[in-house]
DNA sequence: CTGAAAGCGCTAACAG
DNA sequence: CTGTTAGCGCTTTCAG
């Protein structure tokens, strides 16, 4: 392996001075062709592993995600590592599997391999001295301590949900939200969801699930068989003008799982009930949406994490920034606009 | 930050020793315990960084993927994400949006950074000389050089569509791929597809698309069309009992295109004609297969290429296994086997 | 401007 | 077994 010394003695200067070509100090420029002619002849390349320790930092950033099944998780990881090695970071990889156990080792390793930052999707309660002196963003999750947390308008989702709903024809509508301990932000969803009903004078029901139960659904009898009974109780012909008539879900998963259910009872969609999903995810992450959607703006939540934790990196701090719009995408579970004159 | 300096005057040893309780060295018990309890006291943590400079490796392992947009990589990442942690590996991303300078700059990048191994499905034809002294394992790019190659049994996958296409009532086949440079293990699927079509009698067509012109095919309208042009020049009356009547595509992707060509030229699928894709994605990644498909074993190919990893690390050789056995995944684009008698 | 030298924290001889 | 010590390759004073 060619170092730092080879090239100084090739280029006939001291390893200072190769040193300060490599990082921009003052070289005569006579030296400085020298020196870059030896490092080309010689092939030279940093260490960066010596450059680290020396430096106490890397050029690595941990990015946390539960999981890359879901498309959301594996969308928002590509828009990451497309921001962060626009800056000139790396991406090192960690997947939690949902497990708090895990989440925490990760920010150990974090801390010893002296990386510049951590952005995650974390669902355990991060504790303060985990992180000491490290930057973390957050996203989609919020926590009392001075985490910076960026995420889309939430509270502009709920709101477009119901909204979209109504304008569609549909006047009894349901909240049907997975919920972990740590989702305060999410749970905004729900308040501009209300908001908006009781503005129109609609009928609004609210189920929260802990998440843990619907977490494994597809494998699992039990909850569906849990969302199944759900909605049962909110639908039916007994209940007359009170029967569901319109559903907002807290993912595009539940509401393809709400959808085979209402399906499987008997209920046409979205001619009886409609459906609003949550992430926008689409048919192979890039044809059609897979269900009608409130659309997280993957790139602009990247970009903003990314930003977010450089300030962290110079300032030592950075704004919460959890207002980024959100949208809402047509898909096959809500009528068209159109109809609704008919 | 606390040092093995620290720990060592801490627990009233050198720091040799505490080096040896660290790493499995010999150390009397009634050190070792002293020991334990200092690192345990102070908090200790090895510096990752330091070590791996002394040691010239570290417990890196670079994977190198396209994108994350195509969800058989995403799940292929998760799978190798979670065999590579299995054995203290931790994964460095690289996103390459199939661009081969961006290739090459990862692998120097890796090898600046003593990783100690990649794994990577990669577009640009590999060096020799880009990733000396560096464990190298392919996965479903075949190169002429000595790197591994890890892959699903991509010759009985082409049988296997030309199988299920056949029992499921087609007689007119037609495989369209789209193809790389560096494709020679894919071919093995035309190859598998068209031995089953000999042996059984059955007509077999066969079409290579340049994968640079299918890649941006949502976005393209001219891709698109000649997709639609080439379907036009298979599928007509006027072809009498030539017209095709069953498709084996290269990918799932590329499986939806087809089938939206096929409703716009007004035929049903799977009624008129039946596709079957490949790749085995599914709907949300984990509910409805989105169309028929040979199932790549995502899991398999991450475990095997980790294990190759691993030998071409501990002996510097590893062989190639490309036969890692895929199967057949009924999805919407098939008829049901049981139809066939009607 | 330039060179010499001091470590960053750790492991691996080596001598005791 | 245990302590001492020489670097790994790099950046950064500090003299010159």
């Amino acid at each position: 392996m060619v170092t730092i010394k080879d090239v100084a003695r090739d280029a006939g200067v001291s390893v200072g001075t190769v040193s300060n070509v490599l990082n921009g100090g003052r070289v005569s420029e006579a030296r400085r062709k020298l020196v870059e002619a030896s490092i080309e002849k010689l092939g030279y390349q940093v260490n960066t592993l010596a450059k680290g320790m020396r430096m106490q930092k890397t050029d690595y950033v941990v990015v946390i995600l539960p999981n890359l099944i879901n498309p959301y998780f594996a969308l928002l990881l590509d828009a990451l590592e497309s921001e962060l090695s626009a800056v000139g970071k790396q991406v090192l990889l960690c997947l939690s599997g949902d497990d708090a156990e895990r989440e925490v080792a990760f920010m150990d390793m974090a801390k010893q391999n002296k990386v510049d930052g951590i952005i995650g999707v974390t669902y355990s309660k991060v504790e303060e001295e985990r992180i000491e002196n490290m930057a973390f963003v957050s996203i989609d999750r919020h926590y009392k301590s001075h985490i910076p947390c960026v995420a889309g308008d939430n509270w502009q989702g709920g709101w477009l949900a119901a909204e979209n709903l109504h304008k569609r024809g549909s006047t009894n509508l349901l909240c049907f939200m997975t919920m972990s301990s740590v989702d305060s932000e999410v749970r905004k969803r729900r308040v501009g969801f209300t908001e908006y009903c009781m503005e129109h004078d609609l009928s609004c029901n609210s189920v929260e699930m802990s998440e843990k139960q619907i977490v494994s659904v597809y494998e699992s009898y039990g909850s569906r068989k849990l969302i199944h009974n759900m909605l049962r109780a909110y639908i039916s012909p007994s209940l007359g003008e009170h029967s569901i008539d319109g559903i907002f879900t807290s993912s595009d998963h539940l509401a393809t799982i709400v959808r085979e259910e209402l399906e499987e009872m008997g209920k046409r969609v979205p001619e009886d009930i409609q459906i609003i999903g949550y992430d926008g995810l689409q048919f192979l992450n890039q044809g059609k949406p897979i269900v009608s959607s409130i659309a997280q703006p993957v790139h602009e939540i990247a970009k903003q994490a990314v930003k977010s934790l450089t300030d962290m990196i110079e300032n030592g701090k950075a704004e919460d920034v959890t207002n980024i719009p959100v949208t809402f995408h047509e898909g096959p579970t809500t009528k068209p606009l159109e109809t609704i004159s008919e």
